[in-house]
DNA sequence: GTAGAATATGACCGATTAGTCATAAAAGGA
DNA sequence: TCCTTTTATGACTAATCGGTCATATTCTAC
């Protein structure tokens, strides 16, 4: 946890730190950053780092909950999702804000996603139902409310899905960048992003229908194809 | 690539050094590893080290050639799938596969998955047909066969749903081996894998049911739903 | 303006690192 | 046996590391 002191700095002056500190913790994590590296990014002296903070690892432990304030500082920034939008709707944003997410902010995702490596298997437990809860808790809140609706089959292990459905949002990106490739469309000025390229959509459309193929109650893919 | 002096070692000799260095990447990756610690941990000299290796990343990269072999290794140990299982069995013989890779070698699958987190999308480009291949392509393959077998949704993705799979092979084991906890049974002498422990094949079914329902031309779980 | 508290600084220190190299030991061929 | 080649060794070096601390600067309250 950061000494009070960091929490006194300028803005600008906290940012470049966290700057700086970002820069160095996605390259290779934890073990192996640097603090020179740090403090000369970031223009502070050495001591001045130690005003702030215990050690790199508190540091890092702060870079952590940042990394969760940004991604909630994206979800504010992006329209809510329509009230009325159903289970797999939501879903389906839920993956596309983690999709997002990674190309705004690469370095952060990075940092995120070996955290995840190193603790795949977060959970807690549900005070009220002493249920297990997988992640952080977003994808079983949703599928624990798709299961009170009748959307989602009853014979799915709502867990281990909200399990697996963090691990898809929080690695597909690379793979939808990687496929697109150069084809990507209209990004050279980068204002549009490419998580909404029709390309990177078309592959969504596809995620989604595998998706709810595999765990709905009564998917539409599988209703289309019986009626055929 | 190892100096072909380290070849030249004794068996013996050459398994303590691979030894040492397993255990040493496992902890945090390459960037942090520390020779003298391998030197140390498998009892020869560091300028011995320096006779079989250019570097840390040399051995390194030997090393991850070792994980492939090793899996390798335990395929070939268990038994053969049968030639008449069909895909989903195959499906879930793969997985499964990975699961007890990681029960099996824990440091070498921690390696693994660091590395996949670091290159997520490792990708060929099959010369016959030029078509994308993910992974290290027995899902691509095998998916491929299912297309041809009639067994997949023609509107599924192959290559997409390759890398989903390769991804769930490679993160799934931690998961269930949490999930299930204590509650592993007849596994005090450790002679019983606890991949085939019934609460995990239990969490299998269910996770293959899902995948199925979701990728199946015809999953049997919803010709089970709609025959109700 | 001034005293005292809070903050900033970078030279410095001891520990640790990868990599080197002169020398010793072992192996091999005659 | 003796000479050559190959392999083994660990003390050593130069660089880099995290962390400290005496001192300088800035801020705050009156």
């Amino acid at each position: 946890m950061p000494k009070t002191t960091f929490y006194n700095l300028s803005a600008t002056r906290r940012a470049r730190i966290e700057e700086a500190a970002i820069d160095e913790f996605c390259k290779n994590g934890l073990r192996s950053a640097v603090l020179n590296n740090i403090v000369a990014n970031s223009g502070i002296a050495k001591g001045s780092f130690y005003q702030y903070f215990e050690n790199l690892e508190d540091l890092y432990a702060h870079v952590l909950t940042l990394v969760q304030k940004r991604k909630t500082d994206l979800v504010a920034s992006l329209e809510t999702p329509n009230s009325i939008m159903d289970t797999f709707g939501y879903l389906r944003w839920l993956i596309q804000i983690s999709v997002v997410f990674m190309l705004r902010e690469p370095r952060l995702a990075k940092i995120e996603q070996r955290d995840f490596v190193d603790h795949p298997v977060i959970n807690s437990i549900d005070p009220e139902t002493g249920e297990r809860i997988s992640g952080d808790g977003r994808f079983h809140a949703l599928l624990t409310q798709g299961v009170l609706h009748d959307d989602l089959a009853t014979w799915v292990d709502t867990d281990m899905a909200a399990y697996v459905l963090n691990l898809i949002a929080n690695l597909i990106a690379p793979y939808m960048v990687d496929r697109i490739g150069d084809k990507a469309s209209s990004l050279a000025d980068g204002s549009v992003d490419i998580a909404y390229d029709p390309l990177v959509q078309a592959l969504f459309d596809n995620l989604m229908d595998i998706i709810e193929a595999g765990i709905a109650r009564d998917p539409q893919i599988r209703k289309d194809f019986y009626s055929k």
